[in-house]
DNA sequence: ATGGCTATTGCAATAAATTCGCATCAACAT
DNA sequence: ATGTTGATGCGAATTTATTGCAATAGCCAT
């Protein structure tokens, strides 16, 4: 009970359960975006039974209630992060995999310009790039691009993940 | 042989087989993204006995060579495009899943913001919201905000996929 | 055109993430 | 305290993607 969430869902005659309030509790007490199996472990630390379907399942309702909203980081896996009342939206490393956050307000009039141009009302961003510290250590890490072909001499495996 | 395309993976070394042809071919014919296995299907339809794990290492491949990228346009699947010389951007509304495309000079000082306040690199953009056609439609759809809840009174499961 | 070297492929097994059915359990109103 | 019924746990089923390996087939040299 660290919010008015648990309010929220009695006043909506859900059932305030520990596995939902603990789910909550870590989102909340979470810096970031967290997958539903993290949420599990978490909650898991101080509540061992919970079942990892239960963990999709609530987090299922309370972004149906708009108390958390998923992130788009990527294929192949969920994100999960409290929904905040001043928007943000994501800045993905490619090559790290880290993410960083961009205030609404700072994106300037792309708001007005999607709008205007499409119609479209613009949610929640997700911008993959390269992050200055990947920057900064020049082309390696993820393959960069010039010399790439089979094991024909010496090219090693130069395209992993 | 629709392309260049076919040129470069020999010059680089790599065998050109029918089906890295035709998985260029089909993603090319195509108008938007395509998922692996939307790929296999397609080239299934000409050369039936193509195999859904040589689609994925194909894929891999043509994105390894700037043939073809990676959208990102939400979890739980990897979508796929020829890479055109004019990069552009995704709307994809969160209602009825559409996808639109935003050429990248239409973004304004976005580049700029985000360089000098980040030092972030963007490269590809998804913007996730709700489409003109959506929102004409008023707030039906996946379950808008408003009442929601157990299926208490007379709510039916408003809240599908 | 033929043959050999080895990159590629197909297939089946595997892995990871998410969903579903159902019997049991436990919130909450009475 | 008790009943009603929504919520949970568990295992099985799905979906999507990856990997090992033997068989196949490009491509170069002849």
């Amino acid at each position: 009970m660290t919010h008015h969430a648990t309010k929220t869902l009695q006043e909506l005659g859900y059932r305030l359960t520990p596995q939902r309030t603990l789910v909550w509790d870590v989102l909340r007490a979470s810096d970031g975006h967290m997958s539903a199996e993290e949420v599990c472990a978490q909650v898991q630390s101080s509540f061992p039974h919970i079942n990892i379907s239960t963990v999709y399942r609530t987090l299922e309702l309370l972004v149906e209630l708009h108390l958390v909203r998923e992130t788009q980081l990527g294929p192949t896996r969920r994100f999960f992060e409290v929904e905040e009342e001043v928007p943000h939206h994501h800045l993905v490393c490619e090559r790290c995999g880290s993410v960083a956050h961009v205030h609404d307000e700072d994106l300037g009039s792309l708001h007005l310009t999607l709008a205007k141009g499409q119609g479209f009302a613009a949610k929640q961003l997700t911008i993959f790039g390269i992050c200055d510290t990947c920057a900064a250590e020049g082309d390696r890490g993820t393959a960069p691009a010039g010399e790439v072909g089979p094991a024909a001499d010496a090219a090693g495996d130069a395209a992993g993940a």
